[in-house]
DNA sequence: TAGTGGTCTAGACCACTCC
DNA sequence: GAGTGGTCTAGACCACTAC
């Protein structure tokens, strides 16, 4: 490090550490080894452990470094590419490897995913928004809640909006929930033609139900992937999934194994 | 608020805090609205200002509220829909509207980039990294640096890199910097059959310069988008774009106007 | 010059993992 | 129980913007 002092715009501490902290993550650990704890990475730089750990959690944020609570920071090994390609153009549940279906609810979505299906058209649809009582049916969905797994490392989580009308022939036998059930919401999604996909990516944070998914605590950086699903002139089905930001780089198309991180 | 007291598994203060704040904004603010300063919030809630911070940090990463030093706190406007799709086919610098090119360099560009151009590839290169006298110049690229504006906001700034084998026919009457030469770059590229790009996002955060062009501050979150531009079996050439995170959602196809955040 | 967000400190306690 | 990262506090000063 040695004296900084003779710059005349200094950068913040923190910013510094990081690339000083990340130069020694090149050429001085492997991936998976684990490094000295932030108290005394704070004492050996000389710093208040608050700045340390910012430094800390912008390398986290660029995949370069891993925290687990009780355990300790660790070398991240590059991150994986995950093909979100939309080019198969093939319905969810379909040929698709790594995704698992776990469950299934049936209840009104939130408000955008509402607007993406074009459901709550009518015009007094804003002022009764917490009215959800008598007409909540009218307007509750399949939802199909499914996990991605890459490697043995769950990768994303997904929430699968499905209106009844895109699956008129699903048996429920009473049930509205379950794993069972999900995959015959699957089943049937597929039965329709389908005329495209579009897609739409941006950042997130984890809620606490997706964080705990995929091992993350809530409020986690995440890639927010938005697929509506068209058939026949209409959205079909929205899916919104979220991917860890820290482990994932988002492939469309077969850039390959490279990473290429700022 | 009231008391929380019940709660099993109490939730931080900064996830509550985040949770009242982003209802708050929904029914009392108005987009470019600007709330009450820091430490006046964090009075209000009685929290620390490091407290207040962490929860204003986290609906800023989810584009509902804009910071700027020296001004205050803004409610964001919902994101903007960036068109990143692949389907166009088509060179960049043309027929593209929003991007403009501002300045050409000629320099070895990062490892990463390196390894996808293909150069490189002898058996020795990683062992003459830092030696990049004699033989730089073999290894070095065009770099044409572009900006991104939607709306008259600047959105991404890009560096595309072009080894001098993907534009033989370029005149450099010398210089091999400057705007008219990366324009000349563009120019000469589009001049190679383009067989097909493939893409990939991340998650990073931005360089200083890059923060500067974005009107962030470093380490500001970005999505990092990656293209290889393929043609005649090679790699002719690599774009690294990096997308402002809270402003943008970055669409593969028409999902369109609205946003999905979590 | 006043007011804002950005950085930094030196503590404290908590939740979690592992032994 | 020991050790880790996660949360939180109550200050301080700095860099920037706008008046």
């Amino acid at each position: 490090m040695g004296t900084t002092q003779l710059e005349s715009v200094p950068e913040p501490k923190y910013w510094h550490l990081k690339t000083v902290i990340s130069e020694a993550l090149d050429s001085e650990f492997e991936v998976g080894e684990i490094l000295p704890n932030e108290r005394e990475l704070a004492a050996r730089f000389g710093v208040a452990r608050a700045t340390l750990r910012q430094a800390l959690e912008q390398l986290e944020l660029e995949g370069r470094l891993q925290r687990r609570r009780g355990v300790g920071t660790t070398v991240a090994p590059p991150r994986v590419g995950v093909d979100v390609s939309t080019a198969q153009h093939r319905w969810p549940g379909t040929g698709e490897e790594n995704w698992e279906a776990v469950d299934c609810t049936f209840a009104a979505p939130p408000a955008a995913v509402a607007r993406l299906l074009e459901l709550d058209t009518d015009a007094d649809a804003d002022a009764d928004a917490d009215a959800a009582g008598s007409r909540g049916a009218a307007r509750s969905v399949h939802t199909v809640r499914r996990l991605r797994a890459t490697r043995g490392q769950s990768v994303a989580a997904e929430q699968l909006y499905v209106p009844a009308s895109s699956v008129p022939g699903l048996v429920t036998s009473g049930d509205t929930t379950g794993p069972v059930l999900a995959r015959g919401v699957l089943r049937e999604l597929a039965l329709l033609p389908l005329d495209g996909q579009d897609r739409a990516v941006e950042l997130g944070s984890a809620r606490a139900d997706d964080a705990k998914e995929l091992d993350r605590l809530p409020g986690a950086p995440v890639l927010v992937v938005t697929t509506r699903y068209l058939s026949e002139g209409r959205t079909a089905a929205v899916s919104v999934a979220t991917y860890r930001a820290d482990t994932c780089r988002l492939t469309f198309g077969d850039v390959g194994d490279l990473q290429i991180a700022s």
